[in-house]
DNA sequence: GTTGACCTTCCATTAGATGGAGGGTTTATA
DNA sequence: TATAAACCCTCCATCTAATGGAAGGTCAAC
C-alpha cells in the first residue's frame, strides 16, 4: 500500500512517517517504479507500534530502544520492564510539578478580585520585588 | 549592573536574557561604552517577573501578555484572572493525560514478568498484531 | 484532456532555549 | 608590567518532534 493508507492504518500522519524514515527510526521502505513508497502490513504494524509507544509517552529515542527490543528475540523482558518503570518515575515527577503549578495558579486566581480595576494580586505576586531576595544571593 | 549579575539576581541564565531580548520579550538594555549591556534594578525586576511566570508554567507568548498587563496601569484584573484560569484548565487537561499514561505504563509493568526471558507483555501490548520482520534491521 | 487526489523532495518554521566558536575587555595577581 | 581568569560580545548550530509549503511528478476518473 502507499504512504497515505499506511498513515491512516497506523494512526500516524504521512509527514510523520517520512520524518521517522529520515531520522532512521524505521528502515526505508520499498519504492515502486514511480518512486512512491510501498508498505507491507508488517511495516504498518511497526508504524502502529511506534504510534502507540509515542502516544504512551515514550520519546522518539526511547521508541528506538523499544523497537530494538521489539525486533530482538534475545531480549530480556526485565530490560523492557526497566524502561517502563523509569518512565513511570519520570511521569510521577512531572505530575508533581504540574500539580504544584496548578496550586500556585489557583491560589493566585483566588486572591484576585477579577474586576475592571487595575489592582491585581496575580500581577503583584509575579512581580514580587527582587529586593527581598537580595540577602540570600548577593554578590 | 552587567548581564551576569542580572542573571544571578533574576534567576535566569545569561543566555536566556539575551534570548529574551532577541525575541523582543524585553526591551533592549542600555549599553556601556564597551558594548556591555547595563541593567537597572527595575529591569532586573522585570526579568525576575519573567522567571517566575515561566516557572509557573506560562509560555513565552503568555508572558508577553502578562508583561503588557504588568506594565499597563489601565489593566483590568479580570483580564489577568482570565489568563490564569485558562491556564488552570489547560493544566487539568495535561494532568489527566499524564495520569492516563501513567496508568497504562503501570498496567504494562504489572503484567511483565521482568526476567531474563524474551517473553514480554509490554512488547506484546505495544505490538498488538506484529509477527516476523526480525532479520531485516538487525546486524 | 483536464481536474483533483495523490505522491515526491527540499527548505523553513515552531518553542525555548543551550552550546560553542572566535573574538574583545576587565581585573586580580605574580 | 605582564598575563591569566573571568567576564562580555555576536553569530551560528543544535536540540525535539514534527508540521507547512513550494514546486513538481503521477494516476484515475469523467
Amino acid at each position: 500500500m502507499k504512504i497515505g493508507e499506511a498513515a491512516t492504518r497506523s494512526g500516524l500522519s504521512v509527514k510523520t512517517i517520512r520524518y521517522y524514515e529520515s531520522i532512521d527510526l524505521i528502515t526505508p521502505s520499498e519504492r515502486a517504479d514511480n518512486g512512491y513508497r510501498e508498505y507491507s502490513l508488517t511495516q504498518v504494524d511497526t508504524l502502529h507500534f511506534l504510534q502507540r509507544a509515542r502516544a504512551t509517552g515514550f520519546s522518539v529515542e526511547e521508541c528506538r530502544q523499544l523497537l530494538d527490543l521489539y525486533r530482538n528475540k534475545g531480549r530480556h523482558s526485565a530490560h523492557v520492564k526497566n524502561l517502563v518503570l523509569e518512565k513511570v518515575a519520570q511521569l510521577d515527577q512531572q505530575l508533581q510539578q504540574l500539580q504544584a503549578m496548578r496550586g500556585t495558579l489557583v491560589d493566585m486566581a483566588d486572591r484576585c478580585v477579577g474586576n475592571e480595576g487595575p489592582t491585581c494580586a496575580i500581577i503583584d505576586q509575579l512581580a514580587e520585588s527582587v529586593e527581598e531576595r537580595s540577602e540570600e544571593a548577593s554578590p
